[in-house]
Formats: C-alpha cells, structure tokens, sequence
RNA sequence: GCCCAGAUAGCUCAGUAGGUAGAGCAGGGGAUUGAAAAUCCCCGUGUCGGUGGUUCGAUUCCGCCUCUGGGCA
C-alpha cells in the first residue's frame, strides 16, 4: 500500500522476480480501459515481465465499485492460493483494502434509476430535502451523514428505496470480526515517503504523464462521446481537469496546477487512511530505486518473525 | 523623464468613514460500507512594500523612497 507516485509499481516488479507473488492491483482507475497514461498504469512491458490482475476489467462508461472489487479480488486470490502461489496486492485504494479485509455488509448495489429519482429531488428541493427524508427512514444514518454530502446521502436513500430497509440496518447485521472467507491471512505493508518528497514526484510525474501524451489520451475519450465529467472514470485525479481544460474552463497552466494539487490531494487522504491502519508494516521509502530492496528485505524479516504464510 | 494605478496570508484579491484584517485557491488534520483517484467535515497572526509626519492610536490620512503594471514622452 502507498499514496500516487510513491513507488509502488516498481517494488512490486522486483518482488515477483524473487517471491512467488503473483499481483493483484488495487486501484479503482487501473480497472479501465483506455485509462493509461494518466493512471499511471504499468505498460506492456512492465505487465509482460509482471503480469497484474484486475487491470482493464472495465470500459470507462461502466460502474465499478468496492463490492465489485471485492469479489473480483477473491475470486483471483483463490486461484493463485491454488495454483500454490502468493497474492501480492498493489495498490493505493484504501477503501477497497478495507472492504477486502472487512467485508462488505451484504446489500443492495447501485440503482441508476432510483439514483437519477435522488439527483431529481434534490435539484428540486436541494440536498437537504434527501437529508430530511433520510432522517424520517433511517435517523442513525441521517445523524451520521453530513447533510452536505450528497454521495452519502444519494447511497443511504438509495439503500432504502430499493430494499425497504435502512442501511443502518444493513450495517448492523454485519457480524464484528470481518471476513471469514478470505483464501489465506493478510499482512499489510506500506510505503510512506516523506511528504515533501512525495510532492516534488507528483509534479514530475504529472508532467511526464502530459509529455508522454495524456491530453491526446483524454481527447480520444471524449471523442467517444458517451462520457463526461460526471462518469466515475472521468472523475478520477488529472482527467477531470484535462477534460475541463478541453472544455475551456481554464488554460492549461492552470490545468497543469489543478491536476498537480489534485493529485496531492488524493495522497493525502492515501496518508490519512493509512496513518489509521491497524497492523501496519512501515517500510523505508526514499522514492528510489533502493525501495524494492527495502520492501524485499522487510519480507523476509516478516517470514523469519512470524508465519504470514 | 513625467502622469496614473497598484503593493494586504504561499497565490489571486476584498476590507478597515483611523482602534493592528478576511474570502477563494493552495496547504494541514479528520471522516470514509456497491462513485472512493469519489464525496464530505474542521483549521486563517499576516513586519497590511519601506520610511518620515499628523494623531492618544496609522495597514487606513499626508510626504518621500523602492518595486510592479499601464499611459505619455
């Protein structure tokens, strides 16, 4: 685990050379297709040498979620426990590591008509008319979400409407303790560079990314014409604002600035969820190449220190 | 060289009829159950360009200086 840009690609591909890893992505933006460039998503090369599993599994216009990850990861650490090998998992989505270690209370999914139902009735009568719904339906929620919080808030009624039940309710019923069905246990290991460090990467990086040609890669998804900057996949950290720099709503220094805040932005949530993790295995991370030798060596002491498998 | 307009938070700027100042962005902390690279919450002391003067008191008014725009030569 580790925030954007701090290295984790490439210490994966020196621990497939030594370990019988095979890796798992954890990434809710590497899943699409077409999302390269500015995902930052390991090229061919790289994936021919260290093969991920869970990238490209989506088009852009189709929903993926932590559910969806979930299952899906399961599914590919199964087959790799079986063919006696070990699931590496990379990634810097937390809530997707948090959903695999915890599980997910079983629920309904996402409703695109029940959803645009939502948006409607808050366009109409804004936000806090959901918000006052959700109270009358389910008030521990209500007393929970934030009544600016329109995603919450959306997902909560949402729960709701389809099922007749309060998503409280569903919360609850999951059991305390987690996850029963996982096919071996899990240590968890992160790289946490320094945080400036970490800052003058993602600059860089994100430069290299428009050099390497991100703006043509986002001209070709808007030349689809299906998506916008609404559709989860265009939300993701440097498209949004390419694409709004195609639009016109700013210049592209400013482009380049917004997209380089964003992705520190996004990093620091990364921190801050990490910083909360239990059970957290801190590896020494220079933001060079030494870093895989780190994480290698750190492995091993594990192995010695105790039986992780 | 002359005239005009600026100089206030890291950036862009507002403001103080004279009682030492606040927005947006950036930044920091936190939350996180089918959109999570998402969504949301909390956090604002800074020689108010420098220096003299007026005043009980000046970031605010006045003089000079410096710098930055714009105009005229």
């Amino acid at each position: 685990m580790g925030p954007t840009a701090c290295g984790k690609t490439r210490a994966a591909v020196e621990l497939v050379r030594e370990f019988p890893f095979d890796i798992i992505s954890v990434d809710s933006a590497l899943v699409y297709r077409g999302l390269d460039i500015g995902s930052g998503k390991p090229d061919a090369a790289t994936r021919a040498q260290a093969p991920h599993r869970l990238i490209d599994i989506r088009d852009p216009a189709e929903p993926y979620s932590a559910a969806d990850f979930r299952s899906d990861a399961l599914r590919e650490m199964n087959e790799i426990v079986r063919n006696g090998r070990i699931p590496l998992l990379v990634g810097g989505t937390m809530l997707y590591f948090k959903a695999l270690r915890d599980g997910l209370a079983p629920m309904p999914s996402a409703d695109p008509e029940v959803r645009a139902r939502i948006t409607e009735l808050a366009q109409r009568e804004g936000w806090s008319a959901v918000h006052k719904r959700l109270q009358d339906v389910d008030p521990q929620a209500a007393a929970r979400i934030h009544p600016n919080d329109p995603q919450r808030l959306q997902r909560a009624l949402e729960v709701y409407e389809v099922s007749g039940r309060a998503l409280s309710e569903f919360h609850a019923d999951k059991p305390a303790g987690g996850a029963p069905d996982l096919p071996c246990r899990l240590a968890f290991v992160a790289m946490l560079p320094d945080r400036a460090a970490l800052h003058a990467a993602i600059a860089q990086r994100f430069q290299q990314m428009l050099s390497a040609g991100f703006v043509d890669e986002v001209c070709a998804l808007r030349a689809r014409g299906d998506l916008d900057v609404n559709t989860p996949a265009i939300r993701s950290v440097g498209y949004r604002q390419v694409w709004e720099f195609l639009d016109g709503k700013y210049d592209y220094a400013t482009m380049v600035d917004k997209g380089i805040a964003a992705t520190r932005q996004l990093a620091k949530r990364q921190y801050t969820w990490l910083r909360g993790w239990s059970d957290l295995q801190e590896v020494e991370c220079t933001l060079g190449i030494e870093d895989g030798n780190n994480v290698k060596n750190l492995l091993k002491k594990m192995c010695l220190g105790a039986t992780y498998w």
